[in-house]
DNA sequence: CAAGAGTATCGACACTTGTCGATGAAAGAG
DNA sequence: CTCTTTCATCGACAAGTGTCGATACTCTTG
């Protein structure tokens, strides 16, 4: 390792996101990071009460069902939905407290003064 | 279509996001969906200038040189990272405006009462 | 120009992912 | 119980993605 040339800078680069937080962020975003998956939460937050019923989320998003219903599961399983059966039909009903942590994440360190992670 | 069994609810839904603007933002989302890509965009965040080198990532990140290479360059196309050449050495900046406006697009409904949409 | 250091590109590989048709499972109606 | 509707799971396929070794490119130095 016998270095010729001089370094390009002091070389500070404390490291700051984790490798095992970086991978659970990451499949968090892989969450939302399709189309298919974006609009379904577009259209459920849009529905009152942020819920919508599968039989009418099929049609819109023009996918097939079973590609919904992976879709939806791929959403539930990231925390950013919630199932619940209303007798034959089924509801997801979006978590707010999800997105925004999602939203969270993203903030810049200019953005957050002095707060400590956590999660 | 005959239909026997009652509609569950009035099938509102009025499609919010669009497919274009779907795939453009998911493509976004893609970019920083990697446990790799995501501690870079770390590290570069926590460097003074939001910038660093390339020479100065690539131990950290624990991945080979070509793989980093690549994930800057995913990050750049995205927007999120400015190349800059500086003599022998390559310099990627973060670029705040993109970072921001992620963020933006995680906003629930009841985030933006009447905001106007643009991009 | 030749040599060396820092990066990007190429090629290849294993792995993941989005998609859909077919099938199975749960719940209400008759 | 039988039929129908709604949704999830299965199986399979094409396409995309992360990874790295080898190689080519770009500066700077001598």
């Amino acid at each position: 390792m016998k270095t010729k040339l001089p370094r390009c800078c002091p070389s500070v680069l404390g490291t700051r996101l984790k490798r095992d937080d970086a991978e659970e962020l990451a499949s968090a975003f892989k969450a939302i990071a399709d189309p298919g998956r974006l609009r379904l939460l577009s259209f459920i937050a849009a529905q009152p009460g942020a819920e919508a019923c599968v039989c009418n989320l099929i049609e819109p998003l023009g996918l097939a069902q079973p590609t919904v219903s992976h879709h939806l599961k791929v959403l539930a399983e990231a925390g950013l939905l919630v199932r619940e059966r209303r007798a034959t039909w089924m509801f997801y009903r979006l978590v707010p407290e999800r997105v925004r942590a999602l939203q969270d994440a993203l903030a810049l360190p200019v953005d957050k003064p002095a707060t400590k992670r956590s999660a």
